[in-house]
DNA sequence: CTCCTCTGCCTAATGTGTTTAGGCAGCTTA
DNA sequence: TAAGCTGCCTAAACACATTAGGCAGAGGAG
């Protein structure tokens, strides 16, 4: 038999494409192994199950957003910085769209807390330095990053944005500016 | 044999019960068949599929939902109406998770256009009546409205906010204060 | 070069969920 | 009360998940 070289790895990889092929739901230890080329059973060898990989892959995913967060933020700062990481997510979103469902699934806190998760608040604290907040309306506003760019993006993703004028380009920008002026006049 | 006196309307209704209890991706037609106390084969009379089932489902929060905007909105302008319809979306998620999960299912365009998805941007717009913007800005605020309060419920949901100081309550309150007053001063 | 071992991948089997086909029995209507 | 409709059933075929156990090929030791 000739050996496919498997690891977990490129078990998750393999299953990351997938996802942004078919939609992150429709990733099955089954198709999976057929596009590695390998009967499901050879998949337990790497990893633990269905469940297993799910979690590989938005720990996976989770990892990237960050990476690209990083280099967004490097040499920006105020409403730059903040455009710059919104896109980190709507693009990768774009690029993505099984990757960034992966990343809300939902991870146990032992994972959780091992995951690039907290990555992403030093991420949006990174943008918030240049706005003057206090150390309480900095959670209260990194918060309102998430959730904006979080919206924004799930909803884009989903379609919302599809049958309407003008296209979500513009509202994106619009909404940012939006974000910016929030944050300047935060006032406790 | 004793019928059990199903509806495709019944069905759906215990499904959104099971959603509620064990999440939306975990309901299947078995489930519920098991909750109505059917086979699962009987289901087939009154709901095309799995599929068909999580649509209804989607159907049904979509509604629930507008039907709360509704009254939230009933008599109340400005301010006390962007708090109110916020709250509907939270306090929904809150006390129908998988619900909450199932309003925001992919619905192929002829039934999102006969679903209540176009009761949710009416509402948005009429929360916006009372700020003074164009027509296209509105368009841009609707989705800002939309991105932020998905954004923050769905966050919140996930259990986003659950680890750290101060509590999601809080911050609730100051994003819906900066979404206020930045809609206030909205700018072309 | 040959043998040994390790392990990656295999086959087989079980359980659960999905879906279709066809049958029976209990309300409904005349 | 006979006829028919239909709600629920059993049966069967198929996909996915998961575990148990086997074989053979790659790599190291002599």
């Amino acid at each position: 038999m000739a050996r496919a070289g498997l690891t977990p790895d490129r078990v998750t990889r393999a299953g990351a494409e997938l996802a942004d092929e078919v939609g992150f739901a429709h990733v099955t230890a089954s198709a999976v192994a057929r596009r590695v080329g390998v009967q499901v059973a050879s998949l337990y060898s790497h990893v633990r199950g269905t469940d297993d990989l799910r979690t590989r892959i938005a720990l996976l995913a989770l990892e990237e957003l960050a990476d690209r967060g990083d280099a967004a933020l490097a040499g920006r700062a105020g409403r730059d910085a903040l455009v710059a990481l919104g896109d980190v997510y709507r693009d990768y979103a774009r690029e993505h769209p099984g990757r960034y469902d992966a990343a809300r699934h939902r991870l146990d806190p032992a994972t959780a807390a091992t995951s690039a998760g907290p990555r992403h608040a030093a991420l949006a604290r990174a943008v918030l330095r240049a706005y003057d907040l206090t150390e309480t309306d900095q959670t209260h506003a990194v918060r309102l990053l998430g959730s904006v760019f979080h919206g924004f993006t799930s909803l884009e993703l989903a379609g919302g944005f599809d049958h309407s004028a003008p296209d979500a380009q513009e509202s994106w920008v619009r909404v940012l500016d939006a974000v910016d002026t929030m944050l300047r006049s935060w006032t406790a």
